[in-house]
DNA sequence: GCAAATTTAGACCGAACGGTCTAAATTTGC
DNA sequence: GCAAATTTAGACCGTTCGGTCTAAATTTGC
């Protein structure tokens, strides 16, 4: 074919295959979601499924590490785009607090209570999720502390683990109770706090 | 036989079932959790099961009421043996942070995800006991205020919201990170703000 | 545009799944 | 302690599971 790509055939399907499963394994989880349910979100076979991934749990691995990802980047964008602590913490619960962002739940959240007790693998990759959300908040807040903008006396550690866990457990709360307010309740709060160490 | 019950055989063998069953369901989720799994568990042939259950799913949500339940008791105990509001919340917190408590992880957080786009029942019951257990904080400050012990400026509902998801974020840091300092930091800036209001 | 290499369809596999059913064992009421 | 009622064991059922394999289809390099 005339049609030219840098991404083999292979690879573009592989990318395709995570992108149409991720959302289903975030949704079903990994014993919860079966080949079937991949292959019809696909349109592909079995042969499809299998030439390009090992095994079921492969497919479940690379589709945390995608959606990580993109969550990831939507929430680095946001915080880029602050020039103050303020800025970059406001527009990070900004994100949080948008309906659309977790339509299918938080991929930490879900895979984390899914993969805990059964599979090592994907549990250290929620790990890793895990410290490297509490650092966006740390970094917000230590660098607001020495630009000045910030009072010394808040605590970069304390505020990043108590706001992070604040977020997914208002995550929990929301999806369950179908209720937004207690997202909001929740993001208003942490600004206020946050608010009383601006100088 | 002599031996005389106020629970029939049946009865009892079902309440069996249900304590052998809920710490796996409660692990390996519902899903993830099979028949031969609760066989095992019970040393109980498959006619013994489906003759005390009619499907999989009835054990899944009686699991869930069972460990609720279990939870509910352990932290309400815990309130009642205080005295004054400062007393009732700071024991509830213990219970959260006693390591024992959690074992297998709170039942509110592994049911509510692995329900939540699956299991419209078990949602329900979840949904339940996320209000019960917001409840509980709300009761204790709302109290507190009216004895004065608290100032009225303390807000029960934002309170309890904030303070119930951030130990529900801090159980799912804890068992993936596996570092319970988390949750001692979370508990301590819990008790930290609330004896701001503490008159 | 053609031959070689790669990728995909789908039949097939054994194992495990949730659930049923009957006969044996046990509990129960008297 | 015995007959009736209940409960349990475990063989059995059809379905679905994750995964394999070969032949056909497609992509690729030249």
């Amino acid at each position: 074919m005339s049609k030219m790509n840098i991404m083999s055939k292979a690879e573009r399907t592989r990318q395709f295959i995570i992108e149409a499963s991720a959302p289903i394994i975030n949704k079903k989880g990994m014993a919860g979601t079966s080949i079937t349910d991949i292959m019809e979100a696909t349109k592909l076979a079995k042969g499809g499924i299998y030439g390009n991934f090992e095994s079921k749990e492969e497919i479940c691995i690379e589709s945390f590490i995608y959606l990580r990802a993109q969550l990831a980047n939507k929430l680095d964008t946001a915080v880029s785009k602050g020039k103050t602590a303020q800025e970059k913490l406001f527009n990070l619960l900004d994100v949080y607090g948008n309906d659309e962002t977790m339509v299918d739940g938080c991929p930490i959240l879900n895979f984390g209570v899914d993969a805990d007790d059964t599979n090592p693998t994907v549990k250290e990759y929620v790990k890793k999720a895990i410290q490297s959300a509490q650092k966006r908040f740390y970094t917000i807040i230590e660098d607001g502390i020495n630009n000045n903008e910030l009072q010394a006396e808040i605590n970069p550690q304390q505020f990043s683990i108590k706001t992070f866990a604040m977020i997914e457990g208002a995550i929990l709360c929301e999806k369950i109770s179908g209720d937004h307010t207690q997202m909001l309740i929740v993001l208003e709060s942490i600004k206020d706090e946050f608010k009383r160490y601006v100088r």
